[in-house]
DNA sequence: CGGTAGTACATGTATATACATATATCATCT
DNA sequence: AGATGATATATGTATATACATGTACTACCG
C-alpha cells in the first residue's frame, strides 16, 4: 500500500464505488456555483453529443442506468428548462432534447470540469488516467451482459 | 469501439459512476435474497476484516464516504442487529463492531459474493480485473488530496 | 481555570439510484 | 378487428449519498 493510501478492498465493486465517491466529490466541488453537479452535468454533455434527440430509455443505456431513474433524474433539469421531452413516433417513448437554457448552463460549467478533469489527469498521470477510463468503460460493457446476470436465477445449492 | 460496447464518456467521473452503477446492480442482484445489497455487503466486510472496533469516521476514510453519510447507512444494519456502536473513551465518537448476527449474515452472503467476483473476473481478464482494482484505488486515493479540493477555492475569472 | 476553536456525530434537506408494479401503447396472431 | 403479450415510461417505496447546520465534547491558550 502506498503512503497515506487507501487499503485495497478486495471487492472490485465497493472499490468502483469508492472511487465514483471520491470523484464525484471532487467534480461536484470543481463545478459547485454552477448550478449543476457531476451527475447532472453528464446528462446535459451526453445529450449536447448526440444531435439526435434520444429516447429515455436510449438515454438510459448509454449511462447504463435504469430507465426509470431517468424519469427522476431529468425533472430537475426539465423544470429548470435545461431539456425538453417530446413524444416519439411511437408514442409511448419520450424524445429528450437540450434547450438553449441547457446550452448555457453546459457552456458556463464547461470550463471548471475541463480544469478538474486536467488537473485529475495531471495527479495521476496520462496512462492512469487512459487506464481508468478504458477498464471503467469496459466492465460497464460487461457488467451489461446477460450471462453475468444469469447469477441471479442460480439457486445456492 | 468495440462492437456493442458502451461509448466513451470523456468524463472521468462519468464513466466511474457508469461502471460503478452497472457493477452495483450485477452485485445487488447476486446478493438478492441474502438480505443485504452490494453497499451494506461492503459495509460488514470491512468491519470483519479489522479487529479492531472502527470510529465512524474511520470507517469513513477506509471508504472515502462522509462520515454523515454513515449515521444513516449504518442505521438499518444497527435496526437487525448486524452491528453496533458504543461511545468511545473520546465520548464524541462512535465505536462500531460486528455483532454475530451480522457476522451470520455476512457468511450467508459470501458465497454468492465471491461467485459474482469469479464471474467478472474471468469475463474480463485478470489483467483487466487487477487494473480495475488498482486504477479505482489510485483515483480514490488522489482525488483525497488537498491539492485537487482547492479547485473550489479559486474563482473562475 | 475559563473561553475559544476545533472535532465527531446527528439532523434537515436534496439528489441519485433501483426495483416492483401500474398504465399506456405497440406488435402479433388469429 | 380483438385478444394477448411485449415495451416505454410513471409512480410508490426504499436505500445511498452529500452538504449545511446544530449539538456535544475535546483541546488549547492565556
Amino acid at each position: 500500500m502506498r503512503a497515506d493510501g487507501l487499503p485495497d478492498l478486495v471487492c472490485a465493486c465497493a472499490s468502483l464505488r469508492r472511487a465514483a465517491r471520491a470523484m464525484t466529490r471532487l467534480y461536484d466541488r470543481a463545478l459547485g456555483g454552477t448550478g449543476v453537479g457531476a451527475a447532472q452535468f453528464t446528462l446535459l454533455q451526453v445529450l449536447a453529443r448526440n444531435e439526435q434527440p434520444l429516447t429515455q430509455r436510449a438515454l438510459a443505456e448509454i449511462l447504463a442506468m435504469d430507465s426509470t431513474t431517468l424519469t427522476r433524474t431529468l425533472a430537475p433539469l426539465a423544470r429548470q428548462d435545461f431539456v425538453q421531452s417530446r413524444p416519439g413516433a411511437d408514442r409511448r417513448e419520450r424524445l429528450w432534447t437540450l434547450r438553449p437554457a441547457g446550452k448555457r448552463q453546459l457552456q458556463r460549467a464547461l470550463p471548471r470540469w475541463e480544469r478538474v478533469q486536467q488537473r485529475v489527469r495531471s495527479r495521476i498521470g496520462v496512462q492512469h488516467w487512459e487506464a481508468l477510463i478504458e477498464e471503467t468503460t469496459r466492465v460497464a460493457t460487461a457488467a451489461r451482459m446477460r450471462a453475468l446476470d444469469g447469477l441471479r436465477a442460480e439457486k445456492d445449492q
